[in-house]
DNA sequence: TTTGAGATACGAAAGTTTTAGTATCTACTC
DNA sequence: GAGTAGATACTAAAACTTTCGTATCTCAAA
């Protein structure tokens, strides 16, 4: 066991990307803006059937990871994003272009829209996106 | 605990999605075409330095879950996948937008062409490959 | 046919994630 | 200020992921 523990250790081990149940919760709150542990659990859907007690492990789970803060009021936590949804997606689409596709984001736009379910209006959508932004940056 | 296990189970739990470490192995051996687990292993980089029979395991994990098949050659057995790597990111993407991204791929591609370390190149990728969709939908 | 280098099979430890139980705390009402 | 409904804190079980050790197997060379 050597020690491959060197250097980084910024965050102390590995991801900035939340777990599965982790996104679960930080949807809910984005949606909200903020909320309690009841007032997540309530957006839940009705056959999550988690226990209050397992959504207040999460969120002090997300608190200790710093994708939350909390503040107190009267006898209860509210929870906020310290993090806007928008950069998480930024984030995330970061680390899977570069874990399965090259580091080449065009070519994680290439499979979605090879993809043939997509909709005529999605393709749309997305050619008017990609327009707007050639355009702001030529001016 | 009630039988909240019902109707689906379709594939055992939940994702037909890799694990981190099983998603860099498929990497290799979709670069490779197929592999020996000391193939794969020699493709891993310097400073992995992972046991050979922890390459070893991956690569049964990864039969058991039925994204690789082996055939023996020799004393040694020869790893493929059995799912592209096309096909694989398409999933991937799915899932993404499903969970991050509203079901809406549009939002995805909306976030991935707003970010400012984009470079102008990947940017006109992007435009030449919808707008080759868009011809071929239509035309 | 013995043997040994190199391969696989199996089992399990260590770490992480997900879930929930029990104990404790807190604000409010009587 | 005692009781209680509802909240948090703490602990830990269960499941999954990642890693590797030990035992075993196999081909080929001597």
């Amino acid at each position: 066991m050597d020690t491959h523990e060197r250097d980084g250790m910024r965050q102390k081990k590995k991801n900035d990307l939340l777990t599965e149940v982790e996104l679960e919760f930080m949807n809910e709150l984005w949606a909200l803006g903020e909320g309690t542990v009841r007032d997540v659990l309530d957006q839940l859907p009705e056959e999550r059937n988690l226990a209050y007690t397992s959504a207040a492990t999460i969120l002090r789970i997300l608190e200790q990871k710093d994708f939350v803060i909390s503040k107190k009021e009267g006898k209860r936590h509210i929870f906020k994003p310290t993090l806007a949804k928008d950069a998480y997606q930024t984030r995330t689409l970061k680390d899977l272009s570069m874990k399965l596709f090259d580091d080449t984001p065009a070519s994680l736009v290439a499979r979605l829209v090879d993809d043939a379910d997509l909709s005529e209006e999605a393709l749309g959508q997305i050619r008017a996106l990609v327009d707007r932004r050639l355009k702001n940056d030529t001016g």
